[in-house]
DNA sequence: GCGCATGGTTACCAACTGGTTACTACATCA
DNA sequence: TGATGTAGTAACCAGTTGGTAACCATGCGC
């Protein structure tokens, strides 16, 4: 558990760093409604790679928030389950939806349209 | 202002967007607290570079959670203040906060000593 | 005129992230 | 016999991010 000890340790930065993959909302977003094979979370996030989900959830069952589990049948089975601390993020991620929405709601509004909304009109504008 | 059109549609992504720089947290940590200037800030986040801080600020500035003010004066005064919009972010900072801490308990309970916390040794391990 | 402080910018770099493609191994299905 | 589905790994690449160092323009005090 090398990975750990490289989080940061200012608490804020930390939840970040483990929020902050490319996948890793889509990956809890499913996971908050229960378990999930690796192909039916493909299934559910076409844009991403394999390799990549494999490596996001890799990174949030270090992180503790995911957990992986094996069942050595024919085919063989793996299920990924929210532990309980990546349960806690839930309403964090939805603090964050809904912040992300009034932003894009506010914005826009001050963008769309009106040049005269920018206030400091930089010369790259 | 292109960058806001480039920003994700996911509401959580697009919050996590605007939160996820190296430094911004600090920023925003010491600007919930009152206006401050470039030079303060640098002195209140000792590790950051300049250029680096001012990139943060712009960006920051440009997803409207601060607000950049210049007073033409003998030496030049920039003063950053958070913007409302910036200000709505305070909850989810603390709550970020909180989870983080939350977070380094557990894990640090888990990873403490005993190697027999691993659950699925990984070859790597 | 010299160095300092302010608030920047520019050029250049190294590391990290995510992405594509190809490959493994096993077993069933047609 | 070969394609399909499962769950990956390995090699390689490109874009973004953060970081260093040097530079600019201004005005003040000495």
């Amino acid at each position: 558990m090398r990975i750990l000890k490289e989080l940061p340790l200012v608490p804020a930065e930390r939840a970040l760093k483990v929020l902050g993959g490319r996948w890793k909302v889509y990956v809890l977003y499913f996971l908050f409604d229960g378990p999930m094979r690796l192909s039916e979370l493909r299934r559910q996030i076409p844009d991403v790679s394999q390799k990549v989900l494999v490596q996001q959830l890799r990174e949030m069952e270090e992180h503790g928030i995911v957990h992986r589990e094996v069942f050595a049948e024919v085919p063989p089975r793996v299920v990924y389950t929210a532990t309980k601390l990546g349960l806690s993020l839930r309403p964090i991620v939805s603090a964050l939806c809904a912040w992300g929405r009034r932003h894009a709601a506010e914005l826009d509004v001050l963008d769309d349209g009106s040049p005269a909304a920018s206030p400091r009109a930089r010369k790259r504008a």
